[in-house]
DNA sequence: CATTTGATACGAACTTAATCGTAGGCGACA
DNA sequence: TGTCGCCTACGATTAAGTTCGTATCAAATG
């Protein structure tokens, strides 16, 4: 799928990708932790991304229990592209070089980007 | 400054950033040529920036040349990290490895990633 | 049975970004 | 001098995203 999440639309894939199928109460209960946004407000972006085709829903009850269709590193990678893009010019290298100079990553993290840098260099 | 600019003015910056001081035809020559959008449009979108402090611009004859008062670096860095917190949850390892794993980047530009991970690990 | 609680539906308002049409001005040049 | 081309200024419009108030319904509760 060639969509491109806002903003809003993102939080709430977040938390379904992260924790599975949620009604809306659990969603809103989530976001309002750090957001102070009224409770028809999740609801109604829900009801949205349920009409655009990004959220499946099945009734349960009285209440509707959410699905995302959207494929989560489908959806990262393409926002990284996006990304990468319009921030760095097209430069992938430029962008890793910056968010490892800049971000604390652990030491399990960095192995795990050594490994992959070797991964990279055998294929060529 | 802590702006957050638009995709528009983000297009907008990349060119003054590489290209310095530049007048809006300047721009929007270059603009156009990728993106089909009307000479006004770019005039517009400049005077909006010029007015929220985002680029100085100077009198020269009857047109005016503009200046990217935002740092190239610093913007980079602060939408790198909204970009991490919203699309990867905050973990910029995981971006990283989407970031080298999908895009296709040169033997130098994976050298000069190693080098940044030695000098990462020496730091600890 | 009446009331309270909690859910969905939906329209309307607001905000921000982006686009463009039109007007006005100034210099070049025939 | 008159007109053409290129520039800025600026209002109006459109589109998208977000927010929320209100209506409505159904289940649970007393």
């Amino acid at each position: 799928m060639i969509i491109k999440p806002t903003e809003s639309e993102l939080e709430i894939l977040n938390y379904l990708w992260k924790e599975g199928p949620s009604t809306v109460r659990q969603v809103h209960d989530f976001l309002s932790a750090s957001k102070d946004t009224g409770y028809t407000t999740t609801l109604k972006l829900m009801q949205i991304m349920h009409d655009k085709g990004v959220l499946y829903r099945t009734e349960n009850g009285r209440s509707h229990i959410y699905v995302a269709l959207l494929d989560e590193e489908e959806t990262q990678q393409d926002l990284l592209g996006r990304f990468v893009e319009s921030t760095f010019r097209g430069s992938a290298a430029r962008l890793v070089m910056q968010a490892l100079g800049n971000h604390s990553t652990s030491q399990e993290e960095l192995d795990e980007i050594r490994e992959l840098l070797n991964n990279l260099e055998n294929k060529k």
